[in-house]
DNA sequence: AACTATACGGAGACAACCTCCGGTTCTACA
DNA sequence: TGTAGAACCGGAGGTTGTCTCCGTATAGTT
């Protein structure tokens, strides 16, 4: 790569991450190109479309968010720890106005940051709360970071009810656990056997209403 | 109004809802209006922007499922009962691809039969699940309409996963649950009866949810 | 210094949105 | 039935944003 091509590319991506924080993600690409005093012909070789730019801007929060998937594989409650990830992985997209929306529009090699790769990192922490029986076995990765996208493009909609994201995350934490009670449906193995790590929530209590 | 003005109205409605149907709600109003033999000019006048145009064709969806949150009020178990609603909820709003995510940006007054009529019948629908233990007496009914769209969004954005908003929502249903489990808080007034609606504590409580 | 592959830049084609206003049509009233 | 004028129509055109194309400029090589 020639260096002022370098040059320009670094610029650019530079000033579409201020761009898309400041004015969100939507933001006229041809703002961004004459902010980094280039012509658009320029960004667009670099960047085909608006989803490669997002992409790029996106892939050093990936790098953090996987940090920090890891950080909490150590963590004591599972359960925990993987709502902890999830709301990370929310913080972390909400920073850009429009971002989740787009991951939610883009296909899954359209955005390869925003989508295998955090498939990636959230896989195990997934994997450690469902063998430590607290969290649905059939329950997919990749179905529960749309889901998070998916709220956090509500919440973008209602800025300001400040508490809308977290309560119906809350919602859905609640709604991945396995159920100890029963209402017929016999859906998971039932609450853990053995495993030493605190299922003893799950054990406890049953009876109350119904 | 002039009879041309009434026709054109109408014609311009059920054009749109073709339309809607056929390319999603994001086709240029251009061509609906000239399927409809109008010009633009004609078009705007009568709904001055997209929302005004979805509001229109959807009051007639809203129409049914008012019906519906009516019928389903009779079902034996309530929590069944609005989960099927917000099922029929969203299998309406599917019908037009793009109103979901129009009616998540869109403000209350802007597509009000989009947002408020929707979360009147739905209210009384949350209200006896929730006076039957059954789910959790902190939830507004606006918080699961908003739920319920961002599901339908991520499933529009994942057509060829036709199971995707099944899912979803299945674990949405669970996560709104009271949970048995004991953690101090007594929450719910158990399998409860009695309590005449309007009550002093029922407009107290829904005063609270909303 | 000359050469060439690579990169630059911005004009302009295209697509949608929405407004504006001269011209047309309906209808109430005589 | 004729007519005045309020109500309505239509589409040209201003605006904004996306993306492509190609003549020009330049970095890196020999």
């Amino acid at each position: 790569m020639r260096a002022d091509a370098q040059r320009n590319y670094d610029r650019l991506l530079e000033e579409a991450k201020q761009a898309f924080i400041v004015h969100g993600t939507e933001v006229p690409l041809e703002d961004i190109a004459r902010h980094a005093g280039v012509g658009v012909g320029t960004l667009y070789r670099h960047f085909p479309d608006r989803y490669a730019l997002m992409n790029a801007v996106f892939e050093q929060e990936v790098e953090q968010i996987t940090e920090e998937a890891l950080r909490l594989l150590n963590a004591e409650d599972p359960t925990q720890a993987l709502a902890s990830w999830l709301r990370a992985v929310a913080l972390h997209s909400a920073m850009y106005r429009g971002l989740s929306a787009a991951i939610m529009e883009a296909s899954d090699q359209r955005m390869p940051a925003c989508k295998t790769r955090l498939r990636d990192a959230g896989g195990s922490l997934l994997w450690r709360a469902q063998q430590a029986g607290e969290v649905k076995p059939d329950l997919a990765i990749a179905d529960l970071l749309k889901l998070t996208s998916a709220l956090v493009v509500a919440a973008e909609k209602n800025q300001e009810d400040r508490g809308l994201f977290g309560r119906l995350m809350a919602l859905v934490i609640d709604g991945i656990r396995t159920r100890p009670d029963a209402d017929g449906t016999p859906h998971g193995p039932g609450p853990a056997t053995s495993a030493e790590h605190g299922t003893a929530q799950a054990a406890a209590k049953s009876a109350g209403a119904r």
